[in-house]
DNA sequence: GAGTTGGATTGAAAGGTTTCAATCACGTGG
DNA sequence: CCACGTGATTGAAACCTTTCAATCCAACTC
């Protein structure tokens, strides 16, 4: 049974205590015979080490945990894999958490990775400016925001110039001659949100365009479904009203929008040219690949993975706010 | 800081020991006022219990994890959701480990749940019949097979009846007309990519139509690249071989080969029609939205929380093969 | 052969929590 | 006024590993 200590191996084998952790710890230090005694021992009890008694003793825990908002979300999943790509070259084990959107969930989560004493939690919040995400820091543990930013610098962050991505957007939108447009995207207390908004009418005060033909969708949330829905709206509007573009505040939206136009005989670009958020990798697959702005993910994760390790491991670390800049990925969506 | 203690806290309060602990897990034991004085003083100390030395002592952890296949693919993200919300039933927590399709990461994951003597452990393993899965049991961590079956019953396991899926497919596609498909799946290790042949094949054959015009393409992985690359490989069969139809592994395959279809002039289901598995949220808010094999995705995790959990805590606990009932869903890319 | 060196091994202490039998304080009933 | 019961509190032991100073022993030097 996997009841097997130390000393029932260090017993077996004909060893001391000492002895059966040095082979687990030190197998320099100690004789080839005895190691090789100490191994058999152990695989014939089926010892596992427990790692809760070396973690009190050691007082250091070798994983890293990042609470991902949504893990339906390839995004997210994306820059997890650039947190494990991190944590691997400095042999930790990242484990994953899902809040799903679900502020108590996200709590539940940060309570029990302080608990197990993780050495850095990355943590995408659902509100940044939350004072939970403070307490966790103040009792000692490094966290540090993915994707999101806060108001004040008392954190590491590691986010993407929302603004500037918007604006991106939108030029393009502009540059391929359109006048009037719709921003897709809510609910507002979601920053990115806002901030693409911002971006967007950057540029279209920029080209003089009256403001009142960047038309604003608002929608409940990111997904697909919110997609189809402001589509339908979209096409409910007059004719004169009708916007030839739209930007969608991320790339499920603007799947369920292309999917919307599509099915109802809209041509897209020809009928209504789309711009996507993320550029996820359904973006590129989707049956008219979508123009998307994307973000550097992985390196997101893993500028994010090191920001945390310097934090729990450099004594004078200073917090900094790292700022990636995206990208527009043309293709078909808006392109003839 | 962090590392105040209960001995800490109960100093400051002026209490004993054993009064501290009681305030953390018997609140009712304790009168009103000392709770409130040993509250009060862990707030001041910013206490966080130390869950190593807790699980030591009680010898229980509170935690179930899911090491899964592959992160990026929403299949699985479908089933943690399934396995968390049953974990959230009975007030345990699930932490999410990636294998990414690595077997050595996938065994580094698994030697470190069970060192931290982890309630119970899900996994879509790379291989189910690995070695390494009976050693872990053997050392007494309870272990679930997740979407996949062994071919002894040494173990619980969820699956979907992939045999039926793959049938029931193809005599979608065989009650809409078609006489000629291919199977595009790969690499043949993976049992579902045989089972899903297999199906098909039966329902070919109970068709009585030619062996030879259920051609098998063989790709290197279940992703989107490998579908645009299989419908590369399709558009250069000599017409009087070219397959009306095209039954995919699963759906990341068959957004690839409707893409590449759509994109290289091929009409959507005149041209070709497609069959996809999985039904991930993706396949339906396709241009073309997919003709897909739906499997229970979240039943099928919840299914096997509820079984490990059994084995984790029913002394006579007799290992199952639970097999769900896939189910087709009809949309576009096979109906005009 | 005495003394030294170095590697291998040992054993006890420490780490923070929980548990449980023992003790305490206080009010009640006789 | 005493015995008793009840509920609150206490303190020591136990969980398993790691660490480190101390010990052991065999091989070597002079």
């Amino acid at each position: 049974m996997g009841a097997s200590s130390v000393k029932d191996v260090a017993r077996t084998a004909g060893v001391s205590l000492g002895t059966v952790s040095n082979v687990l710890n030190r197998p320099d230090r100690v004789s080839p015979a005895t190691r090789a005694k100490v191994e058999k021992a152990m695989r014939e009890l089926g010892f596992v080490r427990n790692e809760s008694a070396r973690q009190l003793r050691a007082g250091t825990s070798r994983t890293l945990a990042y609470v991902m908002l949504d893990a339906s979300n390839p995004f997210f999943t994306d820059v997890a894999q650039g947190i494990e790509s991190a944590a691997e070259a400095v042999d930790l084990s990242l484990v994953l958490c899902n809040s799903g959107n679900d502020q108590r969930r996200e709590s539940a989560h940060l309570a029990l990775l302080e608990q197990r004493r993780t050495q850095g939690v990355l943590v995408t919040p659902i509100d940044p400016d939350s004072a939970v995400l403070d307490e966790v820091v103040a009792r000692g543990t490094p966290v540090v925001i993915v994707d999101r930013t806060r108001t004040d610098t008392r954190f590491c962050s590691v986010a993407v110039d929302d603004v500037l991505g918007g604006r991106l957007a939108v030029e393009h939108l502009i540059d391929r001659g359109h006048t009037r447009i719709a921003y897709i995207g809510g609910p507002y207390t979601l920053g990115q949100v806002r901030d693409r908004l911002a971006g967007a009418r950057e540029a279209w005060a920029a080209a003089e365009l009256p403001a009142e033909d960047l038309i604003e969708i608002t929608i409940d949330g990111l997904y697909v479904a919110e997609g189809l829905e402001a589509g339908q709206r979209l096409a409910g509007l007059p004719a004169s009203r009708r916007p030839t573009a739209a930007f969608c505040a991320n790339d499920l939206v603007a799947l369920g929008l292309l999917q919307q136009a599509i099915s109802s005989g809209t041509r897209v670009p020809e009928g209504l040219a789309i711009v996507g958020y993320d550029d996820i990798v359904f973006a590129a697959a989707a049956a008219v690949p979508l123009t998307s702005v994307r973000q550097p993910r992985q390196e997101l994760g893993r500028a994010a993975a090191d920001l945390v390790l310097d934090e729990a491991t450099n004594p004078d670390h200073e917090h900094s706010q790292v700022q990636f800049t995206p990208e527009l990925v043309a293709r078909a969506s808006t392109i003839t």
